[in-house]
RNA sequence: GGGAGCUUAGCUCAGCUGGUUCAGAGCGUCUGCCUUACAAGCAGAGGGUCGGGGGUUCGAAUCCCUCAGCUCCCACCA
């Protein structure tokens, strides 16, 4: 195969990833191998890719093939999740378009439409996912709401009941008005919001005295039931205990009730009680026995309860009813106020606290074997800080409310009885067996069970994704969630921390007695480059899939990875694309240079070419240790950037300049060699991160059976350490940047061959002589014992170099530069000696430090006495 | 109200257990180069009182206290 001219990277992503797919190197079954597993954060079925989805998914693939490479048995589970609430938004708005409208429909209409539209139009993400270039097993795809995962989510919550810890009631639970239906805690937003402090008259009744009552809410006084002061506050004592109160315009009469509970500080001191909207006053209604009145419709209208302002909507009612007060003359004053409210996660409406039946979970048991997972590092998070998040959250826990009013999701398995209470059961079969047994009616036929109307909470199958996906909860003993549970990582935003991840955590211990993933690393937060969270509204946030087109998947997903460090945001800016494409064509232009070189086999190999191999080995070897250290820290970002590094500083500015051939000459055999295997080990590496330029290079490389691919081709391993090597040749290239200087500095033209100078000592690194001559453009080096007047000089450790210039010697700027490093050393080593003659530091540091200040004492005299000869030569 | 975190070069950030000439990287800037792999490039250079103050220590970007600014999470004060 003859490497193109120019790096296109367009065109060989779509081909290598057809080849993956093709010979299926991304699908895994259980074999003798280590399993390496990672089940995808599966993204709700009607997203679309978007930025957060880039960096988490190119950092799981960078996870899963290097696993993959590291003879792993490398797993990744795609899927998607039916996000109850969202996906049932979009389908009503879709049909609100067409002229149709929910509330119309059965249930069974809906949800043709639902699965119909999610046939059509859902999943779109996972196919954006391949021009990315994640190596997910795409034959394992699964989806929250297809059967299998429904049946486990139904077995789930049988087997919760039956252990009693679902159960069904009448709670405050936060209500929205426009999906019309309950959520969970994690689902309501609090926001600050700026309102108005209403002070009400609420006329005593037998007395012209009214008490003034401050509320954010004054339409909620239809709902009044009493009127609660502090049982200390002086301002009330004189009301007879049992006192009453008239509501304004509802002229409804109310008790006075009384609880430390209430603040004497805030407002009046006096508190109207509304037990069916709020959530502290539906304590106190129970705790006095309080009639409740729930005023509002499902959708947040008044209802008829009152039967004043039937059908206003909330907020409307609001307006009004300030004036109608006013008017009445039982609006004592208004405030503006600022506090924090509650507002749907999905839908973006205020929350309405409403009380209504609904099913609940029962944390607490579920919690403790998960919390101490986590605290006891049985689950490390990266990073660690999310722990303290975790935990507080774990030890607050409260039941979560898992029925939904909606229809897109799984149907709550509860089938009521006609002679009151209920069976619950997977199958309506079963359903009816429970209700033959329970009942003894044996009479009783499918018709008469009627089944819940709610579904559950999307997360209430989420939360069993590792599990399910492997089909754990129906088959428990099957070979699969045998071999791949636990996972191995988890990738994931944290935001989604107790939405989910507590919850695996909880379902992993609950059906596996062991944890879900044993690492969580947690992404940060996409934004653009001044900071702002991508959004649609503000319209920063660019289209992956564009950017892929433009800079290739490679480069983008360089980009992310060299932004993004574990839980920190990514502030991204789409320069950083740019330079991860110019990479791409970096080690595209690397490979023709050395693809183009001839071999001549009867050339023997120089010694500046042994030396270069000898030295890049260590280089080489030195990354791949630092890599290693990096991955299992997490440290993604660095080990991408030191890669980077090592195969544009080291491979391509020096190794490559070092063996390259002069013009139309040929190479030696042994050094293409070599060449060539530095090639494919480099590729290697840098696979997992840029996948696709390196598997084009890589099946170049060298002769590649059919099917054969750098995909599960195996990691390179360093070469044994040899420190020496590295510091000698540090030495040398800073010999060949300081002439470099010199010549910049001088303007002299690169072709002009210089001489190099030395006063040689052991610190100048003689062996790579060929290397420096090569690498500096020199025509000599020259031992010498004198200093050269007459010439540029510097100073690499303790050894003196020169470049003799004749007549472009600015005396006067050679000694001030001279006398600046003198002034600079000696400060230096002043600060030394005073370490040294500090008794304490002697007697306190270890060893090793007092050696090492020994040393840098010797070696700043040594500069010292050479740039003291080099100025006295210039005299 | 409670908790967590951040502040290092113009920008974005790294700096791990306090100790190597430790004050770093990338980008941007500046200088010189279209040198036969790459101008999507090459060779160099400049740039920081490590947010302020105090403390511990032989030694602090690193540990402690404090102040200031920013960010996030949690929380039922109407």
């Amino acid at each position: 195969m003859q490497i193109a001219d120019k790096y296109t990277p367009q065109a060989l992503e779509a081909k290598w990833y057809d080849y993956w797919i093709e010979h299926r190197l991304f699908h895994s079954e259980p074999d003798a191998r280590e399993p390496y597993t990672i089940v995808i954060p599966p993204p709700n079925v009607t997203g679309m890719l978007h930025m957060g989805h880039m960096l988490n998914n190119t950092l799981q693939d960078v996870l899963v093939r290097r696993a993959r490479m590291s003879g792993k048995n490398a797993c990744w589970v795609p899927g998607m999740d039916h996000a109850s609430i969202a996906t049932e938004a979009k389908v009503v708005a879709m049909l609100h378009e067409q002229g149709i409208e929910k509330a119309d429909l059965t249930r069974e209409e809906f949800l043709k439409h639902a699965w119909e539209w999610k046939e059509k139009y859902g999943g779109v993400i996972l196919k954006q996912l391949r021009k990315l270039g994640a190596s997910c097993d795409w034959e394992r795809t699964c989806f929250t709401m297809d059967d299998a995962r429904t049946e486990s989510v139904l077995r789930v919550f049988c087997d919760l009941y039956e252990k009693g810890k679902i159960y069904r009631g009448v709670r405050m639970v936060n209500w929205d008005p426009s999906a019309k239906t309950a959520l969970s805690d994690e689902e309501v937003i609090f926001k600050e919001s700026h309102g108005k402090l209403y002070y009400l008259r609420y006329k005593v009744e037998g007395s012209d005295e009214a008490l003034i009552v401050a509320t954010t809410r004054p339409e909620t006084i239809l709902g009044d039931t009493a009127l609660c002061v502090n049982p200390n506050d002086p301002r009330y004592q004189h009301l007879a205990a049992d006192a009453r109160v008239i509501v304004p315009i509802v002229g409804r009469s109310i008790p006075i009730i009384r609880d430390e509970y209430v603040d004497i500080e805030f407002g009046t001191g006096a508190l109207k009680v509304t037990p069916a909207h709020d959530v502290n006053d539906y304590m106190l209604g129970e705790k006095y026995g309080l009639e409740t009145i729930d005023i509002f419709n499902d959708d947040g209208t008044i209802n008829d309860k009152v039967g004043i302002y039937v059908g206003m909507d909330r907020f409307e009612l609001r307006k009004l009813i300030e004036k109608d007060l006013q008017e009445a003359g039982l609006l004592e004053k208004t405030e503006d106020y600022t506090n924090n409210v509650g507002y749907s996660e999905r839908t973006g409406v205020a929350i309405e606290p409403k009380l209504s039946m609904q099913w609940f979970l029962s944390m607490e048991e579920l919690a403790k074997p998960a919390t101490a997972a986590v605290l006891e590092d049985v689950i490390r998070f990266v990073p660690e800080k999310y722990k303290n998040t975790y935990r507080h959250w774990m030890e607050n826990i409260k039941d979560w409310c898992i029925s939904r009013q909606l229809w897109w999701g799984q149907r709550i398995p509860a089938y009521y009885l006609p002679k009151g209470g209920y069976v619950v059961a997977v199958t309506a079969e079963e359903a009816l067996e429970e209700a033959h047994a329970k009942t003894g009616d044996e009479t009783l036929t499918m018709a008469d069970l009627r089944q819940d109307e709610d579904v559950l909470d999307t997360w209430f199958s989420s939360w069993l994704w590792p599990i399910s996906v492997f089909d754990g909860i129906r088959n428990p003993e099957n070979e699969e969630i045998q071999y791949y549970y636990p996972t191995n990582d988890l990738v994931t935003g944290p935001d989604i921390i107790f939405f989910w991840v507590a919850r695996m955590i909880m379902a992993g211990y609950e059906y596996r007695s062991a944890e879900p993933f044993r690492n969580v690393y947690f992404t940060g937060i996409v934004r653009d480059k001044i900071g702002r969270k991508m959004s649609k509204q503000l319209g920063n946030s660019p289209d992956p899939l564009d950017l892929i087109e433009k800079y290739g998947a490679d480069g983008v997903r360089l980009a992310m990875l060299m932004s993004s460090s574990a839980g920190n945001d990514v502030m991204f800016d789409e320069a950083l694309c740019e330079q991860g494409r110019n990479f791409g064509n970096k080690i595209w232009n690397a490979y023709r240079l050395v693809n183009g070189w001839t071999v001549d086999a009867a050339l023997p190999q120089s010694e500046n070419n042994r030396l270069a191999i000898a030295w890049f080995e260590q280089a080489l070897g030195r990354t791949l240790r630092e890599v290693e250290a990096d991955f299992r820290q997490y440290r993604i970002s660095e080990a991408c950037t030191k890669l980077y590094k090592l195969f544009w500083d080291e491979f391509s500015a020096l190794y490559l300049e070092i063996i390259k051939p002069a013009f139309g000459q040929p190479i030696d055999a042994e050094t293409m060699a070599a060449t060539k295997s530095f090639f494919d080990a480099l590729m290697r590496t840098l696979h997992p991160f840029m996948p696709f330029v390196t598997e084009e290079i890589w099946q170049d490389v060298a002769p590649r059976q059919a099917g054969e691919s750098i995909c599960v081709a195996p990691m390179p391993t360093p070469a044994a350490a040899e420190e020496a090597v590295l510091a000698r040749f540090e030495l040398a290239h800073e010999i060949i940047s300081s002439v470099r200087n010199i010549r910049n500095q001088k303007n002299l033209p690169q072709k002009e061959q210089l001489t190099l100078r030395v006063i040689v000592d052991e610190n100048y690194p003689a062996e790579y002589a060929p290397v420096i001559s090569k690498m500096a453009n020199l025509k000599a080096i020259e031992q010498t014992a004198e200093k050269d007047a007459a010439a540029a000089a510097f100073l690499v450790k303790t050894t003196q170099y020169f470049v003799p210039l004749e007549g472009m010697i600015d005396a006067e700027a050679e000694k001030k530069k001279l006398a600046d490093d003198l002034a600079y050393y000696e400060g230096f080593l002043k600060s030394v000696l005073a370490k040294l003659s500090n008794e304490r530091f002697v007697q306190n540091a270890p060893e090793k430090v007092v050696a090492n200040e020994r040393a840098k004492q010797a070696d700043a005299e040594a500069k010292i006495a050479a740039i003291k000869e080099q100025l006295a030569a210039l005299q």
